[in-house]
DNA sequence: GCCATAATTGAACACCGTTTAGAATTCTTG
DNA sequence: CAAGAATTCTAAACGGTGTTCAATTATGGC
């Protein structure tokens, strides 16, 4: 019982990935499984593992996927306006509109750990990195006297500000008031928070 | 093979949560299992099922625990300064001393969820806005004048901000140059954020 | 001393990721 | 063209998981 080659290995990687992020628009993490995937691609948890090395692994794959189609989407949002401070916007409403529509798939993204023994290979890395000089670009062209170490801060402090903000909307953990929408918690934050950053004399 | 009554219920109940903090010091959350918590307080597996009604619900037992830990720190680092900037300062940096003095603790608190049938019973809830109101009192010192809405809002902005700089410092995802601390951007956020929060007249 | 009650568990169940021996097909070679 | 080597794939087994439940034991009351 073998030897099908119904479908070339980066053919079968790319249905398995496909597999995974299908299952992830109902289901959360916890209830998909090595075991599952295999009967929805009609492969056996064996090859799988074969072709992607461990369950944790293919997971990574789907993330990087996922992260790929992040930055598209974050990309095309910015290129609504050109003004600096409403694409800042638009990027990190971008962001939090993927999260509230694929909560799982998001979740799965920050949520999976690779032992940590095997470290995070390189092309999910430069995916991330690319993404910050998007930011960084943009708060140039606010403010250009500003010094790279600024921006490099700033960038940070925006995105994980941002990602604070869309993990604690999609969890619900933020017992807010209806009133109060991820949108708005953004618009806030980047009013606030740039608000100082065209001045550079005032920076901590 | 049965009745020991060696533990009262909440006796025993307290020992496995106990077990499962002790546990997540030196060990991430995926290699817990209920196994190995019945193991280390010598009682069976179902015992603890019979216990606290599910794995999940140990968890979350476990988890209220962590809650109340890390309240206590919060208030009292506040008391360190009378300045409400410096407290809020404070209180985030607790937050983060937490987040970074023990990991594992803090990854499951936030990312265990439990089936969305079941629901985060309300002694969990009480905790959370309780610490929100800490906050809130802080931001009305700040600025007598402003609203109950705005110091809502402000509140939750501030805490997830503060929330996502801790996640992506512990997870190590923020691909930042060595120099950039989780302090300096709490400091940075802090700064630039409130900046404005003393002139109400200026706000989104 | 007996009996109902409550506490505890071992065994079973259905799942999980991973390993591995071997079957089945194809490719290469003589 | 046949034979053997190489490749692809899977079934089965292994040790793990959370959960259920019948069986067992010790206790407290009568």
């Amino acid at each position: 019982m073998a030897r099908r080659k119904d479908h070339a290995p980066e053919e079968l990687k790319s249905m398995a990935i496909k597999a995974v992020i299908e299952f992830l628009q109902e289901q959360p993490a916890d209830k998909l499984s090595l075991r599952q995937v295999a009967k929805m691609v009609g492969y056996s948890p064996g090859t799988l593992i074969n072709l992607f090395g461990s369950y944790a692994f293919l997971i990574l794959a789907a993330n990087a996927h996922t992260l790929d189609h992040i930055s598209d989407q974050l990309e095309s949002s910015m290129t609504i306006s050109d003004d600096p401070k409403e694409q800042l916007r638009l990027f990190a409403n971008a962001y939090l509109t993927f999260a509230v529509e694929h909560p799982y798939q998001w979740q799965i993204l920050f949520e999976h750990h690779l032992d940590e023994a095997d470290d995070i290979p390189d092309w999910q890395l430069n995916r991330i990195s690319r993404l910050f000089s998007l930011l960084e670009s943009r708060l140039k062209v606010l403010n250009p006297q500003s010094s790279e170490e600024e921006r490099h801060k700033a960038s940070r402090v925006i995105w994980a500000a941002v990602h604070g903000i869309c993990t604690l909307v999609i969890d619900d953990k933020l017992f807010a008031q209806e009133t109060l929408t991820g949108e708005s918690m953004i618009q806030s934050l980047l009013t606030h928070y740039l608000g100082s950053w065209t001045l550079p004399e005032m920076q901590s």
